[in-house]
RNA sequence: GGAGAGAUGGCAGAGUGGUCGAAUGCGGCGGUCUUGAAAACCGUUGUACCGCGAGGUACCGGGGGUUCGAAUCCCUCUCUCUCCGCCA
C-alpha cells in the first residue's frame, strides 16, 4: 500500500500516475486527505487530554504518598470529565484511522515511468522476441495427447484423486517434473540466490502481508479449523521472512530462491485456456525473491530479467519479454515483465514468469525496513520478485516443441538431471 | 488428545499498582588505553504517530475491563514451551 505521508505530500503526482491503469483515483485521495487532516486534529487534541491526564495521576500519587489524602481525592474529582473525553476521542480516533486505511488499500502502486498506459494485454509492449517458433507438423500433437501417450502425466487419474486441476505426474513425467526444479534451484543458487524451503501454509498476518488479504481471498485454500492458507505462491512465505524488520543497508540486497508447490482455487476462470496443464490448482514453481535499496531496484530488476531469460535460453526454448502496460499490471507492481514461451502445437504464447518490482508497496504493508549507517530513521526497502520458472507451461511447451517421431527430445542442459534424453 | 508453565527492548532476563519506555547482563555503536588487537574502563544504543520546534502521545503477545494511575490486578483470545499419549 502507498505510504500515507506520501499521498498527503503528492496527491496529483499520485492521481496523475494513476492514470496508467485507468484508474481514477482523485475522489479517494481527496477523501483521504480529509480525513487526515481530521485524524491529525483529533490525535493533537486526544494527546492533550491525555498529557493532562497523566499529569494529574502523577500528582496524586505523590498527594497520596506525602500523606495528603484530602488533596488527592480532591484532584480525582477533576478527571471524570478527562476521561470520558479521551474515550471519545479514541473511538473517533479508531474510527477515522480504519477509513482512512480502507480507503488506501485501494490504491494500486504507481507505475513506474516506463509503463505505458493502456487497457489490458493487448497492450503490453513487446521488449524482445528470441529464439524460433519451429514448424511442426501438421499432425504434432497437444501436450496433453503427448502426455498421455508417454504416459506422463494422467489428469482423469487426479480427478479421480482430487479434482480437476491436479494432475497426477508419473514415470518421465515425474522425473521430468524433478530434474526442472533442481536445475532451476540450482541455476538460482548459483546466481547468489540463498535457497529457502518454506511452509506450504501460512497464517492470516502472513497472507496479509503479501497482499492476499482481504482482497483476494476467495483464491487461496483455506482450512478453517486452524485458520491456515495454502500458499499461492512461494512469494507469500519467502517475502514474510522479511516482515516486521529492519535490516542494515550493508547487508541489502537480500536474495531467496523458493521451491513449492503453490495452490490457487482460480474461482471464475473455468473455461478457457484451462486445457491440460494450462492452468491449474496445484502446480510447481520455482521462485526468486529480492528485497532492496530503493537505490538499487531497478538494476536488481534487470539482473532478474536477465537471470529468467538465460533460463529459458538454455532450455532452448522462442521466448517473448512484455513489458505489462498500466492496464494490465498486478495491483501491487510499479513494473512487470512477462515472459511468454511458445508453445508450437497449441500455437500460442504461454505465460510461464513474471518479474515485478513492487518498489516500497509491498514493504510499506510488511513493515519491511532498512537503517543506513549514521542514519537514525528507518527507511522502507523495496521487494522484488519473479517466477524462475513455473513449471506446467514449461513442460507443455517442452513436450510439443520438441517431439521427433522418434519421441520427445529433452534439451542437452536438463540431461543431467533427467537421466534420460529422450522420452519414447 | 490430556496435564502444566509461560509470552517484557537485538538476545538473555528482572520487575506483582505511581518517580517504569522499563534494572542488570550480553550483543551493537562511539571513545580512552595500545604499534595493532584483545582485555579493562567511560559513554551510547527501540519503534510509530503528531508538532516548525520545545515537546507530546502510544506501544511490555492481541482485544476488553477495574483504577485518578496498569508491564504489574481481572476477563478473553492467540501463540510458544515442557511432560504424557499417538505418530512420519
Amino acid at each position: 500500500m502507498l505510504n500515507l505521508r506520501f499521498i498527503q505530500d503528492n496527491p496529483e503526482l499520485v492521481i496523475e500516475k494513476l492514470k496508467k491503469r485507468n484508474f481514477d483515483a482523485s475522489e479517494i485521495v481527496k477523501n483521504i486527505l480529509d480525513l487526515y487532516k481530521q485524524k491529525n486534529r483529533l490525535q493533537g487534541q486526544a494527546d492533550q487530554a491525555k498529557a493532562e491526564m497523566n499529569k494529574i495521576s502523577k500528582e496524586i500519587g505523590i498527594l497520596f504518598r506525602e500523606g495528603k489524602a484530602d488533596e488527592a481525592n480532591a484532584a480525582k474529582t477533576r478527571t471524570s470529565e478527562i476521561k470520558e473525553s479521551i474515550k471519545q476521542f479514541d473511538i473517533d480516533f479508531a474510527e477515522i484511522e480504519k477509513k482512512v486505511f480502507d480507503l488506501q488499500v485501494q490504491l494500486p502502486n504507481l507505475p513506474h515511468d516506463s509503463v505505458v498506459p493502456g487497457k489490458g494485454e493487448d497492450d503490453n509492449e513487446i521488449v524482445k522476441i528470441v529464439g524460433t517458433i519451429p514448424e511442426m507438423d501438421a499432425n504434432a500433437l497437444p501436450h496433453w495427447e503427448l502426455a498421455q501417450k508417454y504416459n506422463l502425466i494422467d489428469f482423469e487419474l487426479g480427478v479421480k484423486l482430487t479434482g480437476a486441476g491436479f494432475p497426477v505426474y508419473r514415470g518421465k513425467g515425474a522425473r521430468l517434473q524433478r530434474a526442472l526444479i533442481s536445475f532451476f534451484l540450482d541455476q538460482a543458487r548459483e546466481a547468489g540466490y540463498e535457497e529457502i524451503q518454506p511452509p506450504l501454509m501460512v497464517n492470516e498476518a502472513s497472507a496479509y502481508g503479501t497482499g492476499q488479504l482481504p482482497d483476494k481471498e476467495g483464491q487461496m485454500y483455506h482450512d478453517a479449523t486452524d485458520n491456515l492458507y495454502m500458499i499461492p505462491t512461494a512469494e507469500v512465505p519467502v517475502t514474510n521472512i522479511y516482515r516486521d524488520v529492519i535490516l542494515d543497508a550493508k547487508d541489502l540486497p537480500f536474495k531467496n530462491t523458493a521451491y513449492s508447490s503453490c495452490f490457487r482455487r482460480e474461482a471464475g476462470s473455468y473455461g478457457k485456456d484451462v486445457r491440460g496443464l494450462n492452468r491449474l490448482h496445484q502446480f510447481d514453481k520455482v521462485e526468486i525473491v529480492q528485497v532492496a535499496h530503493p537505490d538499487e531496484s531497478y538494476k536488481i530488476l534487470d539482473k532478474m530479467v536477465a537471470h529468467v531469460a538465460q533460463l529459458v535460453e538454455k532450455l532452448e526454448l522462442p521466448y517473448r519479454i512484455l513489458r505489462l502496460c498500466g492496464g494490465d499490471i498486478g495491483f501491487t507492481s510499479a513494473l512487470t515483465y512477462d515472459f511468454e514461451v511458445f508453445s508450437a502445437a497449441q500455437e500460442k504464447w504461454l505465460e510461464v514468469s513474471s518479474v515485478s518490482n513492487f518498489e516500497s508497496f509491498q514493504a510499506n504493508r510488511l513493515k519491511l525496513r532498512f537503517r543506513e549507517e549514521g542514519v537514525k530513521k528507518p527507511q522502507i526497502a523495496h521487494t522484488l520478485n519473479g517466477s524462475a520458472l513455473a513449471l506446467p507451461r514449461i513442460v507443455a511447451a517442452l513436450l510439443e516443441n520438441n517431439q521427433t517421431p522418434e519421441g520427445i527430445k529433452i534439451p542437452k542442459v536438463l540431461v543431467p538431471y533427467t537421466g534420460f534424453d529422450i522420452i519414447d
